[in-house]
DNA sequence: GTCTATACATCGATAGAC
DNA sequence: GTCTATCGATGTATAGAC
């Protein structure tokens, strides 16, 4: 388990930013060299190939990512809090890495292979073995706490909600004038609007 | 205003299906020749470039699906009939074109120019000045309907919700065993689901 | 309009000096 | 480890015969 020489981080630090920029197809070897300034071979030397030097930089950008979300899963079992806190956290996480929201669209749109493996990775180190939100939402429901749903269905609802604004947040503020959907006003606004709607939505 | 020849037909229906596949520079003009069975050099007589003939292409398939999308809002003023067959419209409308929407979200996070555009293009065509379902919620809650709530927020939300499953189909079909996102089944389900959950969540 | 042949640039990747 | 130089493949685009 090495730390990687200073080199390798300057690579990283360049790729990460061309990938996410111009995709994995749009972004060149050329470039990264020139933004860690160096140039080709040593990308080579320290990474064999483009497909390589993606996957390393994919992996760890995602992984990272996703470790921080699963990890803002509140601990208790009471659901209004689990929910008002994950989607309050979710917002918050996504906020802060706009581009990465479009790195893991564009990985998406090629499969998902990637991000299935992350998936894997994330619930094997935490010792997951389905969404830690499932098992909160079926409890909530046999308890009487909120109606009978589809626990599934809820959690793809919940995480499209939050996520949503930020993927098509160029399309909105293009045609919403005034709107930023990064500023702290419209962050705000959005968590409350949102768990409102969540939870209203599910009350017996 | 013509009509096209059938060669040019054939150029934009192979175009399409490699642009949606591999994104615009993974795409090569080559494989685009190729399945419309003529050569590179015709490609050029007919668009000028590989930039045109993206543009042209990406347009056109926009326009098509916002046209489609904005002709699906009910004319009723029932803001429950109106939420109830919008949503089952654009759910419908969505797992017909998945591809589509996985790139157009992608190209989107790109910078969202075309998109925008082509969204301007059909406000003026319908001779819309706002989003037509922002004034049926305004109205909604006028009268006491619904709850006070952000229209813009709910808006946002309802298309999040509708358009996530299909945003994260390679996704949850590779982590969820044994769920289709397109198959009858699920459609159903999640039409019903979400539904629920949102004109539960905007009640009074 | 449609073809073959080819120009020209640029890509990822490698060889070899230091 | 880092560089220059360059390879072979492939990309977009065009010239010119038919």
């Amino acid at each position: 388990m090495e730390l990687g020489t200073e080199t390798e981080a300057k690579i990283i630090q360049a790729a990460t930013e061309v990938f996410l920029e111009k995709g994995k197809d749009g972004a060149r070897m050329q470039e990264i060299a020139g933004r860690a300034n160096i140039n080709k071979a040593l990308l080579h030397y320290y990474f064999r190939s483009k497909d390589k030097l993606y996957e390393k930089v994919f992996r760890e950008k995602v992984f990272r990512f996703l470790d921080e979300l699963f990890s803002s899963v509140p601990q208790t079992d009471d659901i209004k809090i689990v929910l008002k806190e994950f989607t309050a956290n979710y917002i918050d996480l996504i906020s802060s890495h706009p581009e990465l929201v479009r790195f893991i669209l564009w990985e998406i749109r090629r499969g998902g292979q990637y991000m299935s493996d992350a998936l894997r990775d994330i619930f094997a180190k935490h010792g997951f073995t389905k969404f830690p939100f499932l098992e909160k939402v079926q409890n909530a429901i046999s308890e009487g706490t909120i109606r009978p749903l589809d626990p599934l269905h809820l959690i793809i609802s919940v995480i499209g909600i939050c996520v949503y604004p930020f993927i098509a947040q160029p399309l909105l503020e293009n045609a919403i004038p005034g709107i930023q959907i990064s500023s702290e006003g419209f962050l705000q606004k959005r968590k409350e609007e949102v768990f409102n709607l969540i939870w209203e939505g599910i009350q017996p």
